[in-house]
DNA sequence: AAAGGATACGAAAACGGTTTCGTGTTAATA
DNA sequence: TATTAACACGAAACCGTTTTCGTATCCTTT
């Protein structure tokens, strides 16, 4: 029962040609006669032939795969990214190989490899926390000294020239600042990361910039930082009890949430007392409770221009090493309002 | 710069030994001498060979690609078995290609025939809704009759012969009954939808038997169906006012938490006077407010099983007319307690 | 009738590896 | 010294395509 799949040999044996006119019969070339062809692809209709995908990549020394190595798939914002790559990509006619470096430099590097021996015709990539820490980049370089296109989003570095999509976060944590004080917020929290991550740093620049601009004074004691995977709120508790403030911007969602949480239980009311406002607009802001005004990302967008960037360097020529080639795209973000703001 | 890929030719033209020679010699194979064995190898190091994987594929018609089809990326539950999947195979040196077929028939097809002209060695997936209305597997025959490995997980059929993971949906339907009735709930409503799903069907009929072995009747008003993306929640507002109920399981976690939200409002007390019980252990159920007891799916454990029965399917010799070779792996969902029940 | 040009097809190389088999050289054995 | 075995390597086939080039056949053309 087991039907092998059939091959160009197959077909040439048993209509008595040979490979290569099988080969140009089955694309209409007309080096073959018409009663020929026709004989032939009613033969392959006949038998489902479909060509080797390996033998043609191996041929034409491209594999309509593209490489995609995120730091955690099980997150909103890249999945949200990856949806818009797969999606763009397989209308061109691409399939998305995914790795996931688990914030890992090594498994970055390790993944890197594995696809970059042939298996792809392109990297589409947001570096993991521990490259960014070590900022080590020697594997993204390899990769473009081999002429293979690479496209950076969000978690990006300016160490390699490639192209890249990126947030107008600096901006965008301006904006919702600039919206606090314009609801009457005076004594603006931060809520942001320990660890040192592009984006949260961006993010506070932002902060201070618009503080600054507001002519309010920056005060470091309303800027708490948590660790990344924090589980208990005790760890902003103190915060909570020994700080005044009637808004929050926190650079994630879910130390919004737990913020809002703190707060409620403490008896403030969200907005009157203190506003929230969270970077990512993912599930929880949509769902929580209050629902939570945001800052919405766009990853499907960003994820369909990087991967239109990408396939875009793989099918068109251009000179690698002038870095006029390479684009940074800035994909806006806006504020989406909700319950935790007034 | 840019440095072009070396191949076993170049090493083979500049060490002017044979082309079959290097590749045994970067083998570590004693047919070739110790001194030409270090200085291929030397030279191979030097020049930072990598052998092509597409070659290799080709040479050995396997790809160490795994092919997985999902509904959708942006979904807890999907994404955490992706993982799952990644993490098993990638420790067996295995590579991921993704596709998400929308929960569209047509793409499911599409990225099928996509893949399985040689770019996987197997498929793990989960049925698009619509295929599950058209009850059309054909796609899915053709896969394994062409001796192509297929495990699904999920959402499965029975009308395909493969490898299944599936969870005891019905069986921690009735747990979770079973636990609001001991905690003194007695009129235990069900939020399901409105879609035939293989999974809510499976929930409710746990539900049902549940109910009967507690002696609760069965009462149809207290099941409300809901479409599957609602926005609104004033869908489900007629019920919260014409029915009485002291708890509520839900197929899903949006509808709980829309629910406890409107319960809130409508000034009842969770979990003293609704308890709340939700299918999907994510996110949302985490950080809700209060928190939600769940029915944690264990959805990572799910695709690394699913991920094992693929590659050993692959690696392994076995008969494939022969149903004995088939097993469906039950994958024990367990209650999270949290917030919203006592 | 000879030359030229289509026409229709096949042979073979190429992509980058792996693997089988054959063979010349050397060393061991009878 | 003749035979044989071990050793070290190369030639070639193969995986399934694409593509270039060569050529036999037939048809025009002058």
């Amino acid at each position: 029962m087991i039907r092998k799949k059939v091959t160009l040999k197959d077909i040439a044996r048993e209509l008595e040609v040979s490979v290569s006119t099988v080969s140009k019969a089955l694309k209409n070339s007309n080096e073959i006669s018409r009663d020929t062809r026709e004989k032939i692809q009613a033969f392959a209709r006949l038998y489902n032939y479909k060509p080797n995908n390996i033998a043609i990549s191996l041929k034409n020394k491209r594999t309509r795969n593209i490489g995609v190595i995120i730091p955690d798939i099980v997150h909103h914002f890249f999945t949200t990214v990856f949806r818009g790559i797969e999606k763009y990509a397989n209308e061109r006619g691409y399939n998305v190989i995914v790795c996931v470096s688990d914030e890992s430099f090594d498994k970055e590097v390790i993944n890197m490899e594995m696809l970059a021996n042939g298996s792809i015709d392109g990297f589409i990539m947001a570096l993991s926390a521990e490259t960014q820490d070590k900022n080590d980049f020697n594997h993204l370089r390899q990769v473009t000294e081999q002429g293979i296109p690479l496209v950076l989003f969000d978690r990006v570095t300016a160490e390699v020239v490639c192209d890249k999509v990126v947030i107008n976060d600096e901006q965008a944590a301006m904006e919702a600042v600039d919206f606090l004080v314009k609801s009457g917020k005076k004594r603006i929290a931060l809520f942001t990361t320990e660890s040192y991550l592009n984006v949260s740093e961006k993010r506070e620049r932002g902060y201070r910039l618009a503080l600054e601009q507001n002519g309010i004074p920056y005060d470091e004691n309303l800027v708490l930082r948590l660790p990344f995977q924090f589980e208990e709120e005790d760890l902003s508790l103190p915060f909570f009890e020994t700080r005044r403030f009637d808004a929050v911007l926190s650079v994630n969602e879910v130390f919004a949430i737990r913020g809002m949480r703190l707060a409620g239980k403490m008896g403030l009311r969200i907005p009157q007392d203190v506003s929230f406002i969270g970077f990512t607009d993912g599930i929880l802001s949509k769902y929580s409770m209050p629902t939570l005004t945001s800052v919405a990302q766009h990853g499907e967008q960003m994820g369909e221009v990087a991967a239109r960037m990408l396939i875009d360097k793989v099918e068109n020529e251009y000179d690698e090493t002038d870095p006029g080639s390479y684009r940074t795209e800035v994909i806006r973000a806006s504020l989406v309002q909700r319950e935790s703001t007034q």
